[in-house]
RNA sequence: GGGCGUGUAGCACAGCUGGAUAAUGCACCGGCCUCCUAAGCCGGAGAUCGCGGGUUCGAAUCCUGCCGCGCCCGCCA
């Protein structure tokens, strides 16, 4: 608890001092209690037994009778060579419920750009693909939420291989060809006919198909290079063409993402830098770079050995023709994002990791920063890995909907007096959420296996745990406006001095908000966050039990501050994960 | 073969800048709706923290060796 910190280091400092020791091994050693019945804050003294030549349960003895109190430490005791300080009920609510749960960091104002998602646009957005896009639009909100400015960003790949082989199809293959070509494999989901990313799709897979297993495979092959060929060298028709092709499927999977409420606030086009020079000046700076080399047939790379890159060390950015790669254009893509921001935050999945530290190395070496990186594993399918191919994939679409009927099921069984919009508008909430929270919940970098009964779950440790306590508080709000009437001026109040339990579990988690909030800013973890907000809705539970807002026709203004209070930070929260805060559900 | 990551209760998962009794959810056992929404609350049971060594007053956490799993090692994107 920073908040509680801040108040009393100097005395634990002084303390310390005063028995001979050096205070200024306090600031690392005193750390947040790892139990809640331990208190807020502990300080071990075993790294203070050898100097002061006394054991580290009577230096937590001393220290706790030489402490000078403070108005925000409620209790202190020493315990097994611990100093337990708890911090004071009273004055945390007061702190509280006047300045809020910000605990006095500073926040400079950052200006960040966020690159996340980024997928092909070759197809619908199947989970496999939903990591990014939701780990990066919670790493967007979360950082609003600390009060940066945020830029989300979508690169858009129109030049590579997939779009090329997409638009060869949509150009040279018939409805009737493809639907042939696709015989015996699964129908698109009906439901989906006159969506662009379901239906384009198609085209892709059986161009894919004949590549593989048609005879003409080669001349296919040739005629797909040429387009790639042709897009690298800025060729204006053949990228219009690209982009005739692909826009319509980003546009379908940006539709499913909107329903997931992940949005951009710019696209930028991998072509763009092509035709603007950019690509070609970068590679002419590169190749004066005293660690560039020449391969046999003209093709050039960096040795990044000499910079430390451990493995295959050689990184091509020219090929023998002349031509860029994907890589070289990536380059080139964040050297123009430094120009844009202060700061870069790139969401890459693990198959990235060598490839950022090329650009990464490579950009240091141009004198450039590299970006930091949030790194995700893949998530499979329990069968195994997810594949377009296999025809093991699940659609974003289609669990969206599976979502949100099993939240419709729930919602009719237990308020069965619903109508039929409220349902539906609850159930979409409820279902979305869900969906979301199964994904940031869980640590990136940890191997995600996808199971329908946990996306769907919608018990304690779901957003709609979090949901359901967010729409307790707001029926408190509901409750008190009713009774206040036409007056509607909150009721004044004083803060008792005893609490139930509940209460002071409440404001304590309150507190810790901020600290959580700045570890996730730092560290890209979004996932400690949704555990923070998890254990937020759970202490309010226990504030719901203990303390009866409303009770024998009165209303408990102290009861109703902490309440509001609670119910705008789980607001807050929830809309920074993606969480729907529904009133009513 | 090399690099990076990961291994914690039946399942899933947190903790990993070293600190006390390893947290949480599911599943399991028991209790709570004349009282602000029971999608909730309370209690119980369940863990050689992959295995072996080392550093330390103290190791799930740091170092090291082994084992399992994942990803990468294209003049592809």
């Amino acid at each position: 608890m920073e908040l509680l910190k801040a108040n009393v280091i100097t005395l634990v400092e002084a303390a310390l001092e005063a028995i001979g020791g050096d205070g200024k091994l306090v600031k690392s050693v005193l750390q947040p209690a790892r139990e809640a019945d331990q208190g807020d804050l502990t300080l071990p003294c075993f790294p203070f037994a050898k100097a002061l030549r006394k054991s580290p349960l009577s230096i937590a003895e001393e220290l706790c009778a030489t402490m000078e109190p403070h108005e925000s430490i409620g209790e202190i005791h020493a315990v097994n060579g611990y100093l337990n300080i708890r911090v004071n009920p009273v004055w945390l609510a007061k702190h509280l419920l006047s300045v809020g749960v910000d605990n006095g960091m500073e926040k400079p104002k950052r200006s960040v750009l966020i690159e996340h998602t980024s997928a092909n646009p070759n197809g619908p957005f199947h989970v496999g693909r939903a990591r990014n896009a939701i780990l990066g639009d919670t790493l967007v909100r979360l950082h609003r939420l600390w009060g940066n400015e945020v830029m989300a960003e979508y690169y858009v790949d129109d030049m590579g291989k997939q779009v090329a082989v997409l638009a060869w199809a949509l150009n040279a293959l018939s409805r009737e060809e493809v639907e042939a070509l696709l015989e015996g494999r699964d129908p698109p989901n009906p439901l989906w006919a006159t969506k662009p990313d379901h239906q384009h799709v198609r085209w892709y897979q059986a161009a894919q198909l004949l590549r593989k297993e048609s005879e003409q495979s080669t001349e296919i092959e040739k005629a797909i290079g040429a387009l790639v060929h042709a897009s690298e060298n800025g060729d204006e028709a053949v990228l219009k063409s690209f982009e005739a092709a692909y826009q319509p499927v980003l546009d379908g999977m940006l539709t499913t993402l909107g329903r997931l409420g992940i949005t951009y606030d710019r696209f930028t086009k991998e072509s763009v830098f092509v035709t603007n020079g950019d690509v070609a000046s970068l590679m002419e700076e590169l190749g004066t770079l005293p660690i560039s080399k020449h391969a046999e047939n003209g093709a050039q790379f960096l040795d990044l050995g000499e910079r430390g890159l451990k493995g295959k060390t050689e990184f091509f950015y020219r090929r023998g023709d002349g031509s860029s790669l994907y890589a070289t254009r990536d380059i080139a893509y964040h050297r123009w994002k430094w120009t844009q921001s202060n700061e870069l935050i790139n969401v890459l999945g693990e198959d990235h990791k060598l490839q950022a530290q090329q650009v990464g190395l490579t950009l240091e070496e141009l004198g450039e920063r590299r970006p930091e990186v949030m790194f995700y594993s893949f998530i499979k399918l329990p069968e195994g890995k997810m594949s377009t191919r296999r025809g093991n994939v699940v659609f974003m679409d289609d669990l969206l909907e599976e979502a949100k009927a099993q939240a419709a099921a729930v919602v009719n069984e237990r308020r069965p007096d619903y109508d039929e919009e409220t349902v539906a508008t609850i159930a979409e909430a409820v279902g979305t959420s869900a969906v979301r929270f199964n994904i940031v919940n869980v640590s990136p970098e940890k191997g995600f296996t996808f199971r329908w009964e946990d996306a769907l779950s919608f018990e304690a440790g779901s957003a709609p745990f979090v949901m359901y306590s967010h729409t307790r508080a707001c029926s408190i709000l509901r409750n008190v406006q009713q009774h206040l009437g036409t007056n509607q001026q909150a009721p004044e109040y004083t803060i008792n001095t005893t609490m139930p339990d509940g209460l002071v579990q409440l404001l304590r988690t309150l507190a810790l908000h901020d600290d959580c909030l700045e570890k996730v800013i730092r560290e890209h973890r979004p996932h400690l966050f949704a555990e923070y907000i998890l254990q937020l809705s759970n202490a309010y539970n226990g504030f719901y039990r203990d303390c009866h807002v409303i009770e024998g026709g009165e209303v408990n203004g102290f009861y109703f501050a902490v309440s509001e209070l609670a119910r705008q930070t789980l607001n807050r929260g929830m809309e920074a994960l993606g969480i729907e805060p529904l009133e009513t559900m």
